[in-house]
DNA sequence: GCGACAG
DNA sequence: ATCTTGTCGC
């Protein structure tokens, strides 16, 4: 795939910080221009709570469900976990690993937050810059803002804002029985359109939208493989 | 000041 | 993220 965009990754903290701050107004909140007919799902796995990183994107055709192209990575990151700067640690592992994808994707799912996050420009905004092409955030758990009451049928949502009443993004719950899911927008996409995508690539036998879920598979797969 | 804190 | 035991449902 083509990556049109390397966002700089800065050393210092405080720095990166701005940066964020920068960014986040440039994200593209429109919906999408072409129909969206491939959909990619990227993941990355460590060795324990080294910076061993092993990272996945699987491409699947809209219609029939089926994978349509696989991707893999392994390396090491250069900056430790640090909460509202995944980015810094997972970015460039993440354009090295869309680089060896053949496919243009029309829209791209990254396993985290987007515009939920405390400046507003998660992992999945700073990915969606550099792909300029439609992506969107979903995370597994709750970071940031607040969440309204959440019914408990498979569908149900409730929005996700700051503190200033803005709508960051969404919990949605995909099984009725789990916890939900936090969509929100990366870039060139809208929140309906995410909802609407994670909800339909989710179901009773995974939580998680299915281009992520294969990732995630495939992931942790490849990082048993090498760790023997 | 104290706790919370995507992966 | 990873580690781990136990439990529930198809």
């Amino acid at each position: 795939m083509n990556i049109p965009n390397i966002l700089e990754i800065p050393y210092e903290p405080e720095i990166a910080f701005s940066m964020q701050e920068k960014y986040a107004s440039q994200v593209q909140m429109s919906p999408p221009q072409n129909k969206i007919k491939t959909i990619a799902g990227a993941d990355v796995s460590y060795v324990g709570k080294t910076n061993e990183a092993y990272a996945s994107v699987v491409v699947i055709d809209r219609e029939t469900k089926e994978i349509i192209e696989e991707a893999t990575w392994s390396g090491y990151t250069q900056f430790p976990y640090r909460s509202g700067l995944l980015a810094l640690r997972e970015a460039p592992c993440l354009i090295e690993l869309f680089k060896k994808l053949s496919i243009e994707p029309d829209l791209i799912i990254v396993d985290g937050h987007g515009q939920i996050h405390p400046r507003g420009f998660g992992l999945a905004c700073h990915m969606g810059l550099c792909f300029e092409r439609p992506t969107i955030g979903c995370a597994k758990t709750f970071f940031i803002g607040n969440q309204g009451e959440l019914d408990e049928e498979r569908g149900a949502f409730s929005n996700v804002t700051d503190d200033n009443g803005r709508v960051m993004g969404l919990a949605l719950r995909t099984q009725k029985k789990a916890p939900p899911v936090y969509a929100s927008v990366g870039n060139l996409c809208d929140l309906d359109t995410a909802q609407k995508i994670i909800f339909e690539l989710s179901s009773r036998n995974n939580r998680l939208p299915l281009p992520v879920f294969y990732a995630h598979h495939l992931c942790s797969k490849l990082r048993k493989k090498k760790d023997n």
